[in-house]
DNA sequence: CTGAAAGCGCTTACAG
DNA sequence: CTGAAAGCGCTTACAG
């Protein structure tokens, strides 16, 4: 199908290309009568650049990766369509990049992207914003990225977050104050910086209201529905001490250990309060609803993406990189009630 | 960062351009001396083919575009990673590009990615493969489009399905077998035409075993949550005449059904069967767990990017389209039981 | 089986 | 404020 080109729309405007270049890439310094001449033109011809040229001549390729490894659908898709929308609104695309950071080809995968696509900018979300090869690699070849939610050493990159531990520190604070004094808590993936945060807020705020943290209340999980179902009977199977509330690091896991709950006669929140870290679609969706935290996903995903499109993720010049903090909200449903007794 | 270009590669082979682009490329009529040194020099400089250019010169742009407009964002993970896994394997990248099927801009949309970035196919899945206007500017465009799950017009594109009727009858007559005669039926969304043919399955089965569809049974849904719960309500609510089994067009509205029959104190399945079609994840993590089809989405979205890379999309002499139907499967878990009494 | 050369559709110094 | 021209890194007839 033949298409317009932009020596179609220089000649049917009567100028040269580099003028219509100009007036497409928004530059100044084309005059008022010239510029209406161009738009007119494209217009007429429905003339829209051609990206591979584009790319190969000058410094941009509008494009846009997005690297993840997050086996939560609802956040992948969220984080998805917050880059999305803002890459709409400045005509560029979206690679989706799903990476298994667990294997080391890793290194492979970016390298192949990066040389070969030339993508303008890199969104990574956890677990790859964590990752240190996925990070030198990039960084090797000197392309801008910027983190989503990083667990540590934030100032090597651009990011965006919200307090994971002011959030974690209110859900705790909301458990103690339904009189819950045994909270048992599951943490998250042991590679997802991020959630070693939250357990901080959690211990943080059980220290401050005078109650100890048992060992054997804090157990581990990896974000999957059965590593909460599993922590679960870890935390409920010793009759002698066992929670009241249990705090998870994401909702996954909370529906994993209220299945395991249901399954085991005890009613929520009756018997037992749960939480959860996410606000995923199916916190709402179970029986009872969960409670748990907003995340504002799609919103640091759109965030994220305008820190790149916009060239904002150079450090200034006392050497800070720019970051951008956003709202997290506590969502109270039904899984959390008045401790029993 | 300076990165090894074709002329290097050649240079350090000792051979002119053309050969290593053929050798690049996998193409035969290069012998098997030259075609090793070339390799050798691709090895050690690290070279890898710039798209941009790859694309502005030659017929192909490695990329694949593909068109969503589900809510569901499990499905939406599914086809990606299936498209992804192929496109891995082949060299080729992944455009992700939501659409919002109901606006008119539908159309720009399309016509802007084609003219500008030049993915060498298409693969578009509900509701998106059963828009007139999508399919109508592909065709004018002539990129080569694979549809997943089309509802109907099956022969105007190749396209990827499982049996959608054979799906839902299965699922019937396992209702049947339980006992349950009074069968509700909740619509999918409208547009989605496969959900018409589910619909088919469920009213040819009823027919067959000689029960008659009350009217009053059949509600219109959207696929969403909210949607499940509304025609749970319209379904449950005469209590002259209600269903003993509710069989759902999605899992998602399945579980709002689930949860109007927990809110009104009906017990699964004793009460109340509830059945899905899709086996989302959530499927497992309700309560009970959901009986459903197990729809091969991964399978389906990895398949028809295999048919766009392979560019077997064209109609045979015969005029026959190429498709690839695969199974479905139902998986009984504990929502459906015997009929009541 | 392999070379030399044109050309894909842009951007961008370099002039004016 | 605008032109003429080089060049980005490939593919692909055209020759041999």
């Amino acid at each position: 199908v033949p298409v317009a080109t932009i020596f179609d729309v220089a000649e049917r405007a009567g100028v040269s290309i580099k003028t219509v270049s100009l007036v497409v890439n928004g530059q100044p310094n084309v005059s008022m009568k010239t510029r209406e001449r161009v738009m007119k033109a494209v217009a007429e011809l429905g003339y829209r650049p051609n990206y591979s040229a584009r790319s190969l001549a000058g410094a941009r390729s509008f494009l846009i990766g997005l690297f993840y490894d997050n086996p939560i659908p609802s956040y992948v898709t969220a984080v998805q369509m917050g880059a999305v929308a803002c890459c709409r609104r400045r005509n560029y695309h979206l690679l989706a990049e799903p990476i298994d950071s667990s294997i080391e080809d890793v290194d492979m995968h970016i390298a192949n992207l990066l040389t070969a696509l030339r993508p303008d900018g890199l969104i990574l979300t956890p677990l790859v914003s964590d990752n240190e090869i996925a990070m030198k690699r990039i960084e090797a070849f000197g392309t801008p990225y910027v983190r989503i939610a990083p667990g540590a050493d934030r100032a090597r990159s651009a990011h965006v977050l919200m307090s994971e531990i002011g959030a974690a520190e209110t859900m705790t604070q909301h458990l103690i104050e339904l009189g819950h004094r045994k909270i048992g808590f599951v943490k998250g993936h042991p590679q997802h910086g991020a959630s070693h945060q939250r357990l901080e807020g959690f211990t943080r705020v059980m220290q401050a209201a005078g109650l100890s943290v048992d060992p054997d209340f804090l157990v581990q999980g990896d974000f999957s529905f059965q590593s909460g179902f599993d922590c679960a009977e870890k935390l409920l199977t010793a009759k002698s001490k066992r929670p009241t509330a249990i705090f998870s690091s994401n909702d996954e896991m909370a529906l994993g250990a209220m299945s395991y709950a249901h399954r085991h006669g005890l009613s929520i929140p009756s018997d037992l309060s749960i939480a959860g870290f996410d606000d995923s679609p199916s916190a709402k969706v179970v029986w009872p609803p969960l409670t748990t935290i907003r995340q504002p996903i799609f919103e640091m995903a759109e965030a994220a993406a305008e820190m790149l499109i916009d060239g904002k993720t150079d450090p200034d010049p006392t050497g800070v990189r720019p970051f951008r903090v956003l709202d997290f909200q506590l969502i109270v449903r039904d899984s959390t009630g008045p401790a029993p007794r």
